[in-house]
DNA sequence: CTGTTAGCGCATTCAA
DNA sequence: TTGAATGCGCTAACAG
């Protein structure tokens, strides 16, 4: 290829620093600074002339360096399962919006659903690459809390166990969110109800299981391990779950899901099937997603407060950040609420209208 | 408060770096650096001591320290107007992947639909805390391309305008995706074609209207501008699109969407008004995400295919970060492909079966 | 009000 | 094979 001219500029020419300011401004590099940081005291003279030669010379600050010397670098960083739930998607909008008010970039870690790759963004974290991390971890095992001990960075969970003071966190209780979802499907008469969990091995898996048991031992049912099936919290998931279900002899009553995206799924699934939501069968999701309100029928659900515990965790984020680090770690909880809509209220077959 | 016994290590310590392990080591910090490193050449009993010290300090070492001297941080960017928007996670995803072979980090950033947002994406990019960049911009006027020179790093654009050489990018035809699912309306008799386009000065507004317009055109059919109304590209702003057809005197025949999540809401709000979808009203989306497949009725749709561009895209930055940056802009096209499904297929209503 | 200087933690040349 | 020295670009003392 012949020497091509150097028109595209999207090289990697020399950057233009201070020091090309300071000559061509002939001041020093710390006045420089100064007037660029607006610290310390310059004349209006120099102010004026430092900025003006920064502007012609299109001056950009190097991202590494001050943060190399001022030991920060104004980037939280998120990390969570998958950027495609709308639960995350929730959660970071709320996040965002608050780190931002307090002058802090976010940027999104995706761990795809993967333990090493949690584990990895810990690790990572100790490179420093970020002031801070708010994680929603799958899991929540001892490789993370080791990793959490090392860094030295303040981090805040959400998710994680209740009581759980290794570091700052924010909970919901949805083992009793769970148990809201069930007594509403219980107190409709149903007993057998089907529940779509998530991978067993997930703490949230672990947690919303409990919560249908105890429900049912509550209410003197024996669990029908049949009824209890498992999907991966999408939208796919969800529809391989209610194929499982529908191979089942009969139908259940009602189907409770561990998440408004498998809700979504075995929707789906039914209606392929020719099963009528809620006439057949009642059905109920847990995060109250935006599609929740969408869909048709409207899918009753369990809010668990995704854009509130965002929030809640930028701030617990923030304060370390701005004040103490030294304080012993808190854990703030919130409450599910019920949402009670379409999909679970089965009138009489026979037409009864609603109040 | 009284003193704290320093148990919560979260604090911000002294830091290991490479002279710490030297000094254990014994050995000088150049050396450190090379096992560190696998570079340069070392003894075998070296590489044991340093990396047995290095893990016993449980050193990570400092990304700023490293990107300010190699001047690359092993990091790119993708920048989006809407995390939430199920085209942009898949997009994402794509992108992940293939950027995570070859060793970078991909970080997320939100524009929140802002222009201006976008304009300071691109400024902070010539701070070069990211290696490239992706971004896919709602608009792209001359104060984009102006940064877009400025900045020292590789950027690709996804969208932008055919034919725009200034930077690498990759183009979907979505007129020619809007001619293509208007064919599919057309040919079945439809005429009142309502259109529920995008924000009007955004790029993608602009384009899917011409399309819409063109087809008109070429059918001779005169363009009713009470049928062409305008959402924001979310499920609300369909919603709300919706809302507005419906107050017309006469339902339309047919809705075409400029992207699927308002023609989710539309959906949705047809539905609230007791119109069926697609006995009276037929309904086709853009740009084929997953819940246009599980809605229902299934919605047809034109796939612009997001995920194979975000591909593309990677593709084309690592070129930019691995090999030459001198060569000059290259484009690529994609083709839309329609995807018919449920939504657009009006049988008699007396009940012909589908083939 | 301004300039000089010393690192931040690391990779890398140049000698040994 | 290893060590000493240099500097990436910047901020923050410390002098003047």
């Amino acid at each position: 290829m012949p020497k091509q001219s150097k028109s595209h500029s999207n090289g990697f020419e020399r950057q233009v620093t201070i020091v090309d300011i300071a000559e061509r401004a002939g001041v020093s590099i710390a006045t420089v600074s100064r007037v660029l940081n607006q610290t310390g005291r310059y004349s209006e003279e120099t102010l004026k002339r430092v900025k003006a030669t920064a502007a012609e010379l299109g001056y950009a600050p190097n991202f590494m360096a001050k943060s190399l010397k001022k030991r920060q670098t104004e980037q939280i960083a998120l990390a969570v399962a998958d950027v495609g739930n709308p639960v995350y998607v929730a959660m970071a909008k709320a996040i965002q919006q608050v780190v931002k008010e307090h002058g802090y970039r976010l940027v999104l870690l995706s761990t795809e659903a993967r333990v090493d790759e949690e584990i990895s963004i810990l690790q990572s974290l100790a490179k420093q690459y970020v002031d801070g991390l708010i994680i929603s971890p799958l899991s929540y095992g001892e490789a993370h809390k080791k990793q959490l001990a090392q860094v030295k960075r303040p981090v805040v969970v959400i998710g994680g166990s209740p009581g759980d003071m290794s570091v700052d966190s924010v909970y919901v209780d949805s083992a009793k969110g769970v148990r809201m979802a069930m007594e509403h499907l219980l107190d409709q008469g149903f007993s057998q109800i089907a529940f779509v969990n998530g991978p067993s091995e997930t703490v949230p898996g672990t947690v919303r299981l409990h919560g249908y048991e105890e429900a049912l031992i509550e209410h003197g049912i024996v669990l029908d391990p049949r009824l209890v099936v498992h999907g991966d919290f999408t939208l796919s998931g969800g529809h391989m779950a209610a194929a499982k279900l529908l191979e089942l002899p009969g139908l259940p009553q009602a189907v409770l899901c561990a998440n408004d995206l498998m809700a979504l799924g075995v929707l789906r699934r039914l209606r392929e099937a020719g099963v009528r939501v809620p006439e057949d069968v009642a059905l109920v999701g847990m995060d109250d997603i935006e599609q929740a309100r969408i869909s048709s029928p409207a899918l009753t659900t369990v809010s668990l407060l995704a854009a509130e515990r965002g929030r809640i965790a930028a701030e617990l984020l923030l304060g370390r950040l701005t004040s103490g680090s030294a304080e012993p770690p808190r854990q703030v909880t919130v409450t599910p609420r019920l949402i009670v809509r379409e999909s679970s209220v089965a009138y009489s077959v026979n037409g009864g209208a609603p109040a």
